[in-house]
DNA sequence: CTGAAAGCGCTTACAG
DNA sequence: CTGAAAGCGCTTACAG
């Protein structure tokens, strides 16, 4: 596919291969004038530098990946992924640099395809999200010596970089705001328990309760999704005895648990106060709007492939944490109905 | 970083790296004896082909690129790309593709990446989505002779070819609807003028009204965000003179309008229907859940994968054209309030 | 400042 | 069935 090569702009010009490359790469040896000849031939000609024979002599591939360990769906329901790419994208079209997207069904297949991208010179570096309780990926991209980006991770080694955001904060900010109100039982919904952020909201929550003196609230274990949330609600609102607030571990969970709520007759924030957490855009065009901690996706995305940039070109790197997750307050919460 | 190469496999096993590279890819001319041999060394040595050295001499990327027109936040907002790379990744990961994926600022900057990706044999074929109505990318394609899917377009040609699926019928429907529950003033809140789609919907609306007798109702140009339908209710709903529905050019809109109306006191539906395009997840979960025209984004990149990896191998293919889009009544539509 | 040459890791005709 | 060789398009020491 590729019509004009180097060595046709050198016969054109006159001159060696290794001077066309030199001229047209910037580097210096070579004459202003001979520079300016060559680039305007090349450019004439509509040569454009084969990424293929680039890649194989640079050992680059000038694409750094990020392998999804959760089904492709996923990116339409979960924002975090929409969010993280935007700001990653940003970074990485300034320097040139492509995204590799995959996704896998299983961690199995992740720690098939990884030594495939790194040993097969497909990409220079990746992006590791979503922290397992069990993350063998770690210790593999170490073994590989593939440069990584982790989010929210307490890992760090040569070749891995935590980037990280303190959502846990804002998390207990929002506990305390409950109880201040006056909620005295106080559900969770949590999510998918491989997750390590899933365990530790949980434990938010279980700490801030048992901080107030208050019983631990009903528990039910959600799975990011809105139908989740609905499945909860169903659970939790059916009985005789509602807790007053329940807080759930995502923003969809909680469309869903308010969706179910209002189906049932129940309405939010009047019978019940019902928090999410992520901080999506439609969380505020909602009715209620809801009450979230907000996260930082895109500054997260922009912030890691910053820092794996630096690392492909191996520079020096330092763990990043950006500005904490904040609680926003809306509708969704208020206080409690009076017993 | 590619420690063991196909060479040193060859001088493990005592064979000429032609016949490694042979045993390895699986064709003809190697006893099954001398292949096993091979695979199992080159297996116990931990030997991972090298794409950069395949790309070069195959010239094949194993790549495909979707080069998305807008800024790169969209993702995060807009449910149709997240939904088509579901679908597309899908496909590609059976075929051991990987997907590249960039956001250009303008149109301009796509123009001149497309080359790049082509003559610098980054990726193989790419998708082409957000047909605008001027769209200069449908001539570039054909001059590079890259392999390209479009999706909704009318054009095709050699190297370009539509995946599309009816989505104006479903709308035609839906404006039927309305006009049967007896709305009479029915206005509209379209989308940026650059897109094809906008004026394709704009028609529609305007040719049903057109064909029941009505008078043109408000119009009101949008931009696709939830933002836009806000400023959208706050134009529409502030005169003393509502329509008793309006149809947003898509479901971020009619939630925004929705949110809006609730602001300033305005019932939906008991006082003004409202309905949305595209039929994402959360439109089922929102208070009033909202009536509107479901796309199929994920259904729509599982067939331009699997078409643009067609044309890659050189096979002839044909447009496709997948189920259309239906319409889904919801909460969001009623009868008007009697006037 | 410029040129001739080697080599990145692979596939693919072409001989034997 | 197997091997020796050329070549994909580039960059990078190394001589001149």
């Amino acid at each position: 596919m590729n019509r004009v090569t180097i060595f046709d702009v050198a016969r054109e010009a006159g001159v060696a291969i290794s001077t066309v490359s030199t001229a047209l790469s910037g580097g210096p040896g070579v004459s202003d004038a001979t520079r300016a000849r060559v680039r305007g031939i090349a450019q004439s000609m509509g040569w454009v530098p084969s990424m293929r024979g680039r890649s194989l002599v640079s050992k680059r591939a000038w694409a750094v990946g990020l392998l999804i360990q959760r089904p492709a769906t996923v990116l339409e329901a979960d924002p975090f992924f929409s969010g993280f790419i935007a700001g990653v994208e940003a970074v990485l079209d300034e320097a040139g640099y492509a995204l590799l997207l995959q996704f896998a069904d299983s961690a199995q297949q992740v720690l098939e395809r990884l030594p495939r991208w790194a040993l097969g010179g497909v990409v220079d570096g990746v992006f590791l999200t979503d922290v397992e309780v069990e993350d063998a990926r770690y210790e593999l991209v170490r073994d590989l010596g593939l440069p990584a980006v982790a989010i929210n991770t307490p890992v760090w080694h040569e070749s891995l970089c935590p980037v990280s955001q303190d959502t846990l904060g804002g998390l207990r900010e929002l506990m305390d705001h409950l109880i201040r109100l006056g909620h005295r039982r106080i559900g969770h919904v949590s999510g998918p328990p491989q997750f390590l952020h899933s365990g530790q909201r949980e434990t938010v929550w279980r700490e801030a309760l048992a901080a107030a003196g208050l019983a631990e609230g009903p528990l039910v274990r959600g799975d990011f999704t809105s139908e989740g949330g609905v499945r909860a609600a169903d659970l939790l609102l059916r009985g005789p005895e509602w807790p007053t607030a329940v807080v759930c571990a995502n923003d969809l969970t909680a469309i869903g648990f308010i969706s179910q709520a209002a189906e049932l007759g129940i309405s939010v924030p009047d019978d019940i106060s019902v928090t999410g957490f992520d901080g999506i855009q439609l969380g505020s065009y909602i009715t209620p709007s809801l009450t979230t901690v907000q996260t930082s996706p895109q500054v997260l995305g922009r912030r890691a492939a910053e820092v794996l940039l630096e690392m492909v070109a191996g520079r020096p790197v330092q763990p990043v944490e950006v500005e904490p997750a904040q609680l926003i307050l809306r509708r969704s919460t208020a206080v409690p109905p009076r017993s």
